[in-house]
DNA sequence: AATGAAACGGAACGTCGTTCCGATTACGAC
DNA sequence: GTCGTAATCGGAACGACGTTCCGTTTCATT
């Protein structure tokens, strides 16, 4: 098994200058215009913000997706490593899986679009799709089991569709004043309370 | 109140013969583009499959979501229609809600890609979105007041809100065997139940 | 300096929704 | 029947998108 997922070798320390000095700015360039116009920014943007033409994009990071989530590779992981120490912390496991879904949340709704984005397993954001689980899906079972098994939550939903529920209802968050995804993912966690 | 929305004069007899014979293939087409491709086939394929130049479709539907309304306008007020229905005939107002909700999320998860669709209010759905709005969200509303003022579910969620969730949860049902919307729907709506 | 490989940039491709416009057709007036 | 005209038609054309391609430039090595 290799560091899986090192986009293109995101910072594996390529020969050349120049080809670790744009991958650095299209990362920062690209951090910038997903937080000004959305994930969903022409390709062709964040090149232009990065000083770049829009082949090196695809040089460094094989389609749009992997751009994406090189840019919040960072976060998600954090996100990851949150889960157990909240459930060490927490003073239940209920209350650790509150929690974690609050940073998740929060997580999703602060980029623009990304909610959108993660749904959509079109062809162009499926390897976004698939990180997020690939790393946030194991935490997530974790602190579902935990909560089942002290008996706070019922014990059948599985963290998969647990997670595509709370992505789904991110959706839109953003950009319309009227809806809030919060509390309708906290709606879904009441609905998952063991009804004893 | 009028036949508010009447894209185009779906149903207007028409001056001339072709138009009308077309607009007719058109929504045929159209139907079942829709179900073998899902909602966001290509323009281009619906026309091909009516046997007319894609100028055609633009005279007759402003813009892609007209067509999309067209299509759907009839099960969309059966769904309308369903509500004071339902709320007559069920044992109690909850009863009530939940069987319109399972109508509706039957609805959306039967049409490819027809959640995804409506939520993306980008540029191409936004009157899809609306259409929708317009003419459910009063009988949502109605549902969920009665309930409420029953004491069976809380009173602080409107109903655009829980229409946008309900209408979140159901993206991508259509495509992904391990996600079960209505699972999570109806999980959503227990954690709508009052407390007591 | 010379050289070969790696990286560059932006033109070009295929797809999309949508617009435009010259050709065609239906229908009322004669 | 025929003719004029306005409505309708079809598909080429436009602009935006993600992505690919390839001639040119730049770096690291000798």
């Amino acid at each position: 098994m290799n560091d899986s997922g090192q986009s293109s070798g995101s910072s594996a320390r390529s020969k050349r200058k120049d080809a670790r000095r744009n991958q650095q700015a299209l990362l920062d360039a690209a951090a910038e215009v997903f937080v000004s116009s959305g994930v969903d920014a022409p390709v062709r943007d964040i090149a232009a913000k990065a000083g770049v033409g829009t082949g090196t994009i695809y040089r460094h990071f094989p389609t749009r997706a992997d751009l994406v989530i090189a840019v919040y590779r960072h976060q998600v992981d954090a996100c990851a490593e949150a889960g157990p120490a909240l459930l060490a912390a927490g003073p239940t496991p209920h209350a650790a899986l509150v929690r974690w879904v609050d940073l998740f949340v929060d997580f999703l709704v602060t980029k623009h679009g990304l909610a959108t984005a993660m749904q959509g397993d079109s062809t162009c954001f499926g390897p976004l799709h698939t990180y997020f689980l690939d790393r946030l899906l194991p935490v997530c079972t974790q602190l579902l089991d935990a909560a089942a098994d002290s008996g706070e939550i019922r014990s059948d939903l599985d963290a998969y569709q647990f997670m595509r529920g709370i992505g789904n209802l991110c959706v839109g968050a953003d950009t319309d004043p009227r809806y809030d995804a919060r509390r309708l993912v906290a709606l879904l966690v009441a609905g998952l309370r063991q009804p004893h």
